[in-house]
DNA sequence: TTCAGCTGTGAAAATCCTGTGAACGCAGGG
DNA sequence: CCCTGCGTTCACAGGATTTTCACAGCTGAA
């Protein structure tokens, strides 16, 4: 129906006869496709340049919940497909809420698994190709992701693995507010544990390091009881370099009406 | 966690006992839920402003494809899971690449839709993520999902959490009468205590901050002994510069942008 | 008009959250 | 083996937010 893009689908199974059947498949769709027969880290995924991943519960082992955590945490975007022999009822709502796009058991019809992939590939967000997009500017940053470094106006920035990591994914956000939930998720690739303050402390530390060497400017921004946004704004202090501080650009989309609908849920019996 | 949107189901199915075991729980769940027992022609579903339906395949009878067609076609951005007792693997792929996002075999758990529904809405609005969701716009006022903020013209709106997710379920459902405690379980998670004033403290502090930031408009309605209704109207008040006298109709509002007023209070209490 | 029931207010009290500074472990390099 | 850089944890202080209260002001019905 949609052409859509083609779709770059990496399969994890061991059943070498499953996967030759839907390889015949996928291949003869135009899919391009990479098999696995065993899970590799999700840094490596990210490489990949994905837009599906299908796995076979059974190659996980026990890692599974934790692995299938991090992949959902870290591609947001995307579409995964778990498969698996049996299973209950809980097993795949705990994948479901984790993350996880859709659940089939097996055995299971290629063509069907063809269908729920494209299914799930469908709601992908075509997110900006920005694959080899040029650094990232904003304020008196630079943000280099080819070369794992920030710049500010006079030299680079020194910053350790996770702070590069926090600033990249809360400046690739500009103007959002990322709750601490979704960034741990995204930088560490697994659940906040209750009460982990690491986020906090990274975040200070990214602020002293840009106060620092960006004086007159502030970029990350608090939202009480929620997360951190990054923007960059010149603060009223020194340093007028550029004074550009676009005022939040109303993008656009008329979202139509937005009226009533539904309310009522309910006479909660208090 | 905190679900950036609140789930506007529909949900047309025969089976009773099935629909009122889900309805227990969706309602838990704070889901906004709409019951019908037939299908309904896709415009009306449009006006609903849904973000999931669930359709049980057998009440469709004979129009099945061509009525799961055009609402796939209308209501791209619609989340829709189909069960169905009986299947073959040829109706399953029909479904799915006809534009269903998920096929659930009956009989099946409760717990299991919800999470399949949840995956689908939040593959639907992750794709909608970002610049693609425009803000929601009424009267002076601008609200911004994705930024956690609300603009009034000349700048933001410095509100807290409780008061952002407050505005914001009003603002949603615009023209509609929310009754305390619906709004109370939306916006807290939890049913609201006897006696518990939360709600009508932060309508003031709302009333306040408007009032004070976009004087001459009247945003939030009392409805004596029910709740509250959010509707923008000029009053023949302050109002410095324009002379309110035009009906809702923002400044610089993105053309083409239909804003029906009128409130169908369609969702009667079962 | 009176009354009981709701809602609007202000402010105090109770909680929750974030910013910090510093101590701890760990792992690699010297 | 010691030193140094990094990522984690802790505990506390200062604020920002939420709740809770007591009262005054309204509303609708008898």
């Amino acid at each position: 129906m949609n052409p859509q893009q083609t779709i770059r689908l990496a399969v994890i199974d061991e059943d070498s006869g499953f996967v030759t059947v839907l390889s015949k498949r996928t291949e003869a769709a135009g899919w391009q496709q990479r098999v696995l027969t065993s899970a590799i880290p999700p840094d490596e995924l990210v490489a990949m340049k994905l837009n599906a991943l299908l796995i076979d519960l059974s190659v996980l082992g026990d890692e599974a919940w934790s692995y299938l955590e991090r992949v959902c945490g870290m591609l947001p975007d995307l579409g995964v497909v778990v498969c698996a022999g049996r299973s209950t009822v809980a097993q795949r709502v705990r994948a479901l809420r984790l993350g996880v796009d859709d659940w089939i058991g097996k055995p299971c019809h290629p063509e069907e698994v063809m269908a729920r992939i494209e299914a799930v590939s469908r709601r992908r967000r075509r997110s900006r190709a920005g694959v080899e997009t040029g650094p990232l500017v904003a304020g008196e940053l630079e943000i280099r992701a080819d070369q794992f470094q920030a710049f500010v106006g006079d030299g680079s920035l020194d910053l350790t693995r996770r702070e590069f990591e926090l600033l990249q994914l809360l400046a690739d956000a500009k103007g959002q507010v990322l709750e601490r939930e979704a960034i741990y998720q995204r930088v560490w690739g697994y659940a906040m544990a209750h009460g982990d303050r690491s986020v906090d402390v990274f975040i200070r530390k990214l602020r002293q390091k840009l106060e620092k060497r960006s004086p007159g400017w502030s970029y990350i921004h608090t939202h009480f009881g929620v997360g951190y946004r990054f923007d960059p704004e010149p603060t009223g202090g020194t340093e007028p370099a550029t004074p550009a501080a676009e005022p939040v650009a109303p993008a656009e989309a008329p979202t139509g009406a937005v009226d009533s609908q539904v309310v009522h849920s309910s006479f909660t019996p208090a």
